[in-house]
RNA sequence: GCGCGUGUAGCUCAAUGGAUAGAGUAACUGACUACGAAUCAGCAGGUUGGGUGUUCGAAUCGCCUCACGCGCACCA
């Protein structure tokens, strides 16, 4: 295990007697902005009020109290701040063995062992195209579960295809009108999608088309065999086609229970709601009033009868609450549904569901192109496919040039050209919106994927030159001297390393995948750093050793931390 | 109009209420006869949108205000 620097130096301060309890301690000690200033602080304004003193007398005290002990190398008071060092060879080497020792599973924990949860994600509309704005949810969500599932917690994996409601009523109308099979079959999305464009064009001149599109959802709704037919026709293609972009992602579900999979389920939850005395009859739609929660009514059914997105967003959560009895529930949807995910959730509140706080929207910005926002309806967007395969195809020319791994062209350039895409989405906080740009995506040098990866990549190359022996010999972490890695940048990548299982742990409960990406970096730079500033394959032994266990220590944490993001780590590249 | 969110270096973004607000990128300079230059180092770049309050201490918390984005009843 792994020790706890934090609650030993806190335990050595409730030793000092300074008149704080371990937990108020814990919460004080804080990481100096600076790693000239020591490893660990400890702040005094807090303990002026109590002592009546003047902090930096305060600090000065505790300074001398706790300096001789074996964990420190040095402390010292600046001002109101105690600064403790630890001890550089002790750190070194329990840090760089226990990551050398747990390898392939080091971030790994079992503190959500017996807890179930549920990540929805992806969730695309079926025939319609797989865009750069489906990205986010696929990507963020993919990284959550990969992160949850580190923690020991059993995941299920939804993907909520949107394959029901009025608009696929247009669809079958559109095609009777203007579609031919054979253009389907060769190019389902795109035809498809041009008929539903066709559509929008067409209803501006004819307003009884959208008379039509609703009858033909009620008959679809009903079970009518022919829009059955087509409906289901038009999913397995969607589906086919987005399976493909999943593949080159490597993502996969558990289930693919889409609104679809919800549409008997919702019967039951309007009875309750009638039942539980919530709903009321309003403008001939049937509603929850919210008011008493600032929030505008929850509409539960139209005023023709049939159901909303929101019911079924209820009736799916009672249904996989029953069906899976989730810890949590999470939904990884776009931050412009907040206020639909607030008034479902105060829904299922009033229901009188004690789990419904157990459901939780994780919201992301908006995606827009340079010319305005993506409207597939007008025909502006940006195929994910074809920003994988351009940033496959951008890795390959650079491959070729570095001539460094021909052997493995085609594995390689996908790993690290879907690697820059996934990294790029998951490198800033998911609320933020932005602005799709070629140049960024394809660029891959500075704070990247490929960056990350490279320097995985270097650090398996400096392995394989040091060669199988004395890496073993390093694995056994027999008789190692660490004493020769204990210069800043060797002790400053450790460090770094120390954070890594607290980094996840954060992500998790933080929902944000950028927090591991953001420290991958860190991670990629202090190996850099002390790649340039000290030789590695030195010609003695004892500080090979070492060396060379600290390059595996930190080979295992970029693969993993690579892993959690859903990348692959490729040893040449 | 109301609600939610965002605003930090030219650009893209970081920063558990704590010390001198940090990276990358672009511009400029330097380092491949050490293990991979998709790398590293240096230089420069800031009234944290504005105002005000709370606090020993505010980019961070409260209030006001401005700009932008999103949402606000039969779409999802």
């Amino acid at each position: 295990m792994m020790i706890n620097y934090k609650e030993q130096i806190a335990k050595i301060l409730v030793e000092a007697e300074i008149g704080l309890s371990l937990e108020e301690i814990k919460e004080i000690i804080e990481v100096p902005s600076d790693s000239k200033m020591g490893d660990y602080a400890f702040p005094c304004f807090k303990l002026a009020k109590v002592l009546r003193k003047a902090p930096p007398m305060i600090a000065k005290d505790i300074a001398a109290k706790i300096a001789d002990n074996a964990l420190f190398e040095k402390v010292e008071s600046v001002n109101a701040y105690v600064n403790m060092f630890l001890s550089r060879d002790a750190f070194m080497d329990h840090v760089v063995s226990e990551i050398v020792k747990t390898g392939k599973n080091y971030g790994r924990s079992e503190m959500g062992k017996g807890k179930k949860i549920i990540v929805e994600y992806s969730s695309p509309n079926i025939a319609k195209p797989f865009h750069i704005g489906h990205i986010r949810s696929t990507v963020i969500g993919n990284a959550i579960y990969k992160i949850y599932d580190c923690l020991g917690y059993e995941t299920i994996r939804i993907n909520h295809l949107g394959d029901y409601g009025t608009q696929f009523g247009k669809m079958i109308c559109a095609y009777r009108h203007w579609g031919n099979k054979e253009d389907v079959i060769k190019e389902p999305i795109k035809t498809l999608l041009s008929y539903y464009t066709k559509f929008h064009v067409e209803v501006e001149t004819h307003p009884e088309l959208d008379d039509e599109a609703r009858a033909t959802f009620t008959a679809l709704e009903k079970g009518a065999p022919e829009e059955v037919e087509l409906w289901q026709w038009f999913r397995d293609e969607s589906l086919k086609e987005f399976n493909r972009v999943y593949d080159m992602l490597g993502i996969t579900f558990d289930s693919y229970a889409g609104e679809s999979f919800y549409s008997d389920k919702m019967p039951r939850i309007v009875k309750e709601l009638e039942e539980k005395g919530l709903l009321h009859e309003s403008q001939g739609a049937q509603i929850v009033d919210l008011e008493a929660y600032g929030m505008p009514p929850a509409l539960i059914t139209k005023s023709d009868g049939s159901t909303l997105y929101l019911t079924r967003d209820v009736a799916a959560a009672v249904y996989r609450k029953e069906h899976y009895n989730f810890d949590k529930n999470i939904y990884v949807v776009a931050s412009q549904q907040n206020l639909h995910f607030q008034q479902w959730i105060q829904v299922v509140e009033l229901l009188g569901y004690e789990w419904a706080r157990d459901c939780i929207h994780v919201p992301f910005g908006l995606v827009s192109l340079e010319d305005g926002t993506m409207s597939t309806r007008h025909g502006r967007v940006v195929f994910l496919e074809d920003v994988l395969n351009r940033a496959v195809e951008q890795t390959r020319e650079i491959i070729k040039e570095k001539g460094v791994n021909t052997e493995s062209l085609e594995e390689t350039a996908k790993a690290v050209g879907i690697g820059a895409v996934v990294f790029q989405e998951l490198s800033n906080n998911r609320i933020k919106d932005y602005v799709f740009s070629w140049n960024k995506v394809l660029n891959f040098e500075g704070e990247t994927g490929p960056y990350v990866q490279y320097t995985h990549a270097r650090a398996c190359s400096v392995l394989r030159n040091a060669g199988e022996d004395l890496v073993n010999k390093a694995s056994q972490l027999d008789n190692i001297d660490f004493s020769h890695v204990t210069g800043d940048a060797a002790y400053n990548l450790a460090k770094l390393m120390y954070e890594f299982p607290n980094v996840i742990i954060d992500a998790a409960e933080k929902y944000e995948p950028s927090v591991v990406t953001r420290h991958l970096i860190d991670i990629a730079q202090g190996f850099n750093r002390f790649y340039h500033e000290e030789h590695i394959l030195v010609p003695d032994e004892a500080e090979k050793l070492a060396k060379i266990a600290l390059v595996k220590a930190a080979r295992d944490t970029i693969a993993n931390g690579l892993g959690l993001l859903g990348i692959k780590a490729p040893e040449k590249m």
